[in-house]
RNA sequence: GCGAGGGUAGGUAAGCCAGGCCAAAACCGGCGGACUUAAGAUCCGUUCUCGCAGGAGUCCGUGGGUUCGAAUCCCACCCCUCGCACCA
């Protein structure tokens, strides 16, 4: 018998396997499954490993259900990430090269020509390939592409012009993040400081001024009813310019900020905050009103001149207060204009007394202020003096005066974050910018949103739990601006200015994999969108490409599409997931929608996040070095269910390192040991080993990994352990163990491929075990009397162990009393009676046990308390089977003996004169030690 | 903050939807033993507390509640993970 030798069997069968798996159509059932390609700008680490491994041992076990199974894979690499890799690398940048060079250990010669981004790209993509190759993924690499290739850029444009068509794509303007020095829209991704930074939406309300406009920047327009001043800064110089043509007075800060905002703006000339204090300015909602001086006026936020609302924003109160402390500006009073349940005629004032604030410098002035806004939008109506708005709750009031403002007021929109401080990386900062000519994806649109809830409805979603997320996110999805102008890509086929973006071109590849093969053939001049028309519709009459290759191509895609699952971890719901619903349901026929979606969860190491820029990752490479393909799939499949985040512990690989070792030995033992006549017991496993059959079939019909393995691994090996115990002196050869050992290679071959493949052979089948049939559970060979027999054993040898262990007497002999057959009569009785309770009366009821008096009552009583506590499936075999324990017993007395030490005695419990034998009952019998 | 999911014995984790089979599966780890020159592997026992007869007590994030009965149902609180976008 050959030691278990990993390494060896990777050897062996690693390069004979990607040929097998390619899958071409035939008259089977197909299975397509496929997976979220990698962008491969790094090294795999075993976080990686696992979402491939998983799909993998699905696409075996399947494809030994005699399914025609489809697994494809293809690399991502639009975007823009590898080339601010390759420029980081090509400046030198330590960290950057210290990743690649040291963690990554990507070679001095490949490295230096890092600089070109494909290159990167290339290089990853291979060594995904070679270590997916190790894995064993049977993955038809007949279909693998990458992003960019020609013929693939092609497809994207067919899909363009038809969601351009559906009119799912628009132009639009948009306020994104956006640096000026680095001129390009950034991502939070690519912020230095100010991440959480959300861009919120202010109006602009214009106040008459001198012959101008003053604009103040408000997110509660409907206050305006209660202005009763404007604040300037005496310290700040205003600009008076024209902006969209009218003259306005604003910060200088303001004035860049709506330039960014697709306003025009011509400064004209300045004027001091000073000079604008003590004036009047007017708007039609409020009158004519006084601007005040306030320090705290910030230049940089809004227009750099605020309204003041002193009744319902308690800076503007306390600000005002403090003036008319000093005795100025006495004429104005604050003017309430919102009811709110909780407090008083101004709610500014009695948020500030109940908190004890005396200055506007406390710092829960914020804090104040963001109760009063909140419980005046919550529960605050307007008042009367508030013409139309009157008595409209604030939350409507607020949207219409927003709305009436713009219309019929003159007012602009003004974007701001509602953080100070917004930075990129590269040191600028970042404004709110409104990009014009940009295309988006209208997700907003409710009727494309409402086909896609309909869709995941109808798709089969694992596990279910994220059915309800996936809901949410087509819910918040709004207009996605998926063109760039920097970054790998497809042009936009209409406006060769603009690249798709890359999570905007990889939302319908799945189709794309069933044809690459053939497509990577054509020469990419002649894929016009007529040609895929054919292909994926069947309509038009291309003539680029000669007919009877394409119908060949059609046929393929008609065969494999739609697919059955997809696979990828959840931190992808909320965008690519989700968006290739829509493209879905935008672009292919009804039958060709997604059917399953499985999430899964994430990696960890040693229980902290899995990280390749903190470098807490294990490179799979070097797990499979360590430990071997076989180990590492166990481990990322069997220490927990897919969905489930999983830890990656060495010791815990080891552990299973060991499993497969035991696997390994135990089979070749199997085989080694010549054949010898059956016993009983053997009647027995291969009973017990139809259920294992079945519940391994059930869980990984259902993707439960982790299940399956604790059935086909160690409930077979529990199976085994208890066999031998059973039959200690003789060698495990018999033709049950035979048996077994098909079956269980079998069972376990999508998760040990190598392992598997190496037994089978030795087991002397022809064939790889990949395509060898799945074991089917046969119910003629269940034996569940057999079954009850030993479970009966070994629950009683397991309460004479625990008897045994109290007791502090060294035993001398085991007696055991078996229960007498009207015990078994009331054991019958109150199993099968409906209402427990009922059930003393109903033994009662029977005149031969009544005829036995309280001993009768006192059995009922027992028996009562026993089935209560065993599993309902037992009470029921029990009661079905009629075991004869006397016999059962007694056939065992030689194994009773073995495991006990001393002579056992069996007896029966009925007139045997020994008082504790009284307490014998059905399925337990009462156990004497001397 | 908002949205989704989750907290079970030393670790991973099943059970929870359909309350009583639950002192709570399974695996790992720990401890003791057998085998061995030894280590490893393997096997046996043990791993909440108490108990010289198969039993009792306490326990499933925290605090309440419903129920004859709660890890499981309800409420509140605390903590963790993921997502919150123009980016893979």
């Amino acid at each position: 018998m050959a030691e278990w030798d990993i390494q060896k069997l990777e050897e062996k069968y690693r390069d004979t396997w990607p040929e097998m798996f390619e899958a071409d159509p035939d008259e089977r059932e197909k299975f397509y499954l496929n997976v979220a390609f990698p962008y491969p700008s790094g090294a795999m680490h075993v976080g990686h490993g696992r979402t491939y491994i998983v799909p993998d041992v699905i696409a075996r076990f399947w494809r030994m259900q005699d399914k025609n199974v489809l697994f494809p894979m293809a690399f991502h690499v639009t975007g823009t990430p590898v080339i601010g890799i390759s420029r980081r690398i090509a400046k030198g940048d330590p960290e950057t090269v210290r990743l690649y060079r040291d963690l990554y250990r990507v070679p001095e010669d490949v490295l230096a020509r890092f600089d070109d981004p494909m290159t990167i790209v290339e290089y990853f993509a291979r060594d995904y390939e070679r270590i997916m190759q190790r894995c064993g993924l049977s993955i038809d690499w007949r279909r693998r592409f990458i992003t960019v290739n020609p013929q693939y850029s092609k497809y994207i444009e067919w899909q363009y012009a038809h969601l351009k068509e559906g009119e799912h794509v628009v132009k639009g303007v948009h306020p994104v993040k956006y640096c000026p020095s680095c001129d390009n829209p950034v991502g939070d991704h690519d912020l230095m400081e100010g991440e959480k930074a959300e861009i919120m939406k202010f109006t602009l309300i214009l106040f008459e001024w001198q012959g101008a406009k003053i604009p103040c920047a408000t997110l509660r327009p409907e206050t305006i009813y209660g202005v009763t001043n404007l604040w300037a800064n005496p310290e700040v110089t205003y600009l008076r310019a024209n902006v969209d043509g009218e003259k306005w007075i604003l910060s200088r800060e303001a004035a860049y900020k709506l330039e960014m905002q697709d306003h025009t703006v011509e400064v004209t000339g300045e004027v001091s905050g000073a000079e604008i204090v003590g004036s009047k300015a007017s708007h039609p909602l409020c009158g004519e009103v006084p601007v005040l001086p306030a320090a705290f006026v910030d230049p940089d936020v809004g227009s750099g001149l605020v309204m003041s609302v002193p009744a319902h924003a308690p800076f503007d109160y306390i600000a005002l207060r403090d003036l008319q402390e000093q005795g100025k500006f006495t004429e104005v009073e604050p003017v309430a204009i919102i009811k709110s349940e909780g407090y008083g005629e101004i709610p500014a004032k009695d948020a500030i007394e109940r908190a004890g604030i005396t200055h506007q410098l406390d710092p829960r002035m914020d804090e104040v202020t963001r109760e009063v806004y909140g419980a005046e939008l919550l529960h605050g109506t307007l008042l009367a003096n508030c013409g139309d708005q009157a008595s409209k709750p604030v939350k409507q009031a607020r949207d219409d005066v927003a709305a009436l403002m713009l219309e019929d007021y003159g007012s602009k929109v003004m974007f701001e974050f509602d953080t100070q401080n917004v930075v990129c990386r590269c040191g600028g900062r970042v404004y709110v910018k409104i990009l014009h000519d940009q295309w988006f994806l209208q997700y907003s649109d409710p009727i494309w949103k409402a086909q896609v809830h309909e869709q995941i409805n109808e798709m089969e979603i694992v596990p279910q739990e994220v059915r309800a997320e996936f809901d949410r996110t087509v819910d918040w999805l709004k207009d996605w601006a998926c063109t760039r102008r920097v970054g790998l890509g497809t042009k936009l086929p209409w406006d060769q200015n603009w690249i798709i973006e890359p999570l905007s071109d990889s939302t319908l590849y799945m189709a794309f994999y069933t044809i690459a093969h053939h497509i990577k053939k054509i020469d990419p001049e002649k894929l016009t969108p007529e040609v895929f028309d054919y292909i994926i519709y069947g309509t038009g009459n291309p003539t680029t490409v000669p007919r009877e290759t394409l119908d060949a191509i059609r046929a393929e895609f008609l065969y494999w599409y739609p697919y059955n699952y997809r696979f990828s971890a959840k931190d992808l719901i909320s965008n690519h997931l989700t968006f290739q619903l829509f493209h879905h349901r935008a672009v292919m026929e009804e039958d060709k929608q997604p059917q399953g979606m499985v999430i899964f969860g994430m990696g960890l190491l040693n229980g902290a996040k899995m990280s390749s820029s903190k470098g807490n990752v294990v490179l799979l490479d070097d797990a499979l070095n360590e430990f071997g393909p076989d180990t590492v799939r166990m481990f990322l499949v069997g220490s927990a269910e897919p969905w489930q985040d999983f830890d990656w512990r060495n010791e815990l690989v080891i552990g299973a390192k060991k499993q497969i070792e035991r696997f390994w030995n135990t089979v070749s033992e199997g085989i080694a040991v010549e054949e010898n006549d059956g016993r009983e017991i053997d009647g027995w496993l291969i009973s017990r080993l139809q259920h294992r059959i079945e519940h391994t079939t059930t869980a990984l019909q259902n993707f439960q990994t982790r299940q399956a393995l604790q059935e086909a691994f160690f409930g077979i090996e529990a199976d085994l352990k208890w066999y031998r115990r059973r039959l200690p002196t003789i060698a495990p050869g018999s033709a049950a163990i035979k048996e077994l050992c098909s079956v269980w290679v079998r069972l376990l071959a999508p998760v040990v491929p190598y392992t598997s493949e190496e037994l089978w052979h030795q087991l002397g089948h022809e064939g790889s075990v990949a395509f060898a049939p799945w074991p089917v559970a046969d119910a003629a060979k269940i034996d569940e009397k057999t079954e009850l027999a030993e479970e009966f054993l070994a629950r009683t040898v397991e309460d004479i162990e625990s008897i045994v262990r109290i007791i502090q007497m060294e035993p001398r002999a085991v007696n055991l009393y078996v229960a007498p057959a009207w015990k078994r009569q009331v054991f019958s009785i109150i199993a099968g009676a409906a209402d427990p309770k009922k059930a003393i009366k109903l033994v009662m009821a029977d005149e031969d046990l009544r005829s036995r008096g309280k001993e009768a009552a006192d059995a009922a009583k027992q028996v009562t308390k026993f089935i209560h506590r065993l599993p309902p499936e037992l009470v029921e075999n029990v009661t079905a089977h009629d075991l004869d324990e006397m016999a059962v017993l007694t056939a065992a007395q030689e194994f009773l003996e073995r495991e006990v030490k001393v002579p056992v005695r069996i007896l029966e419990a009925e007139g045997s004169g020994e008082v504790k034998a009284d307490t014998a009952l059905p399925f337990k019998p009462a156990i004497v030690i001397e």
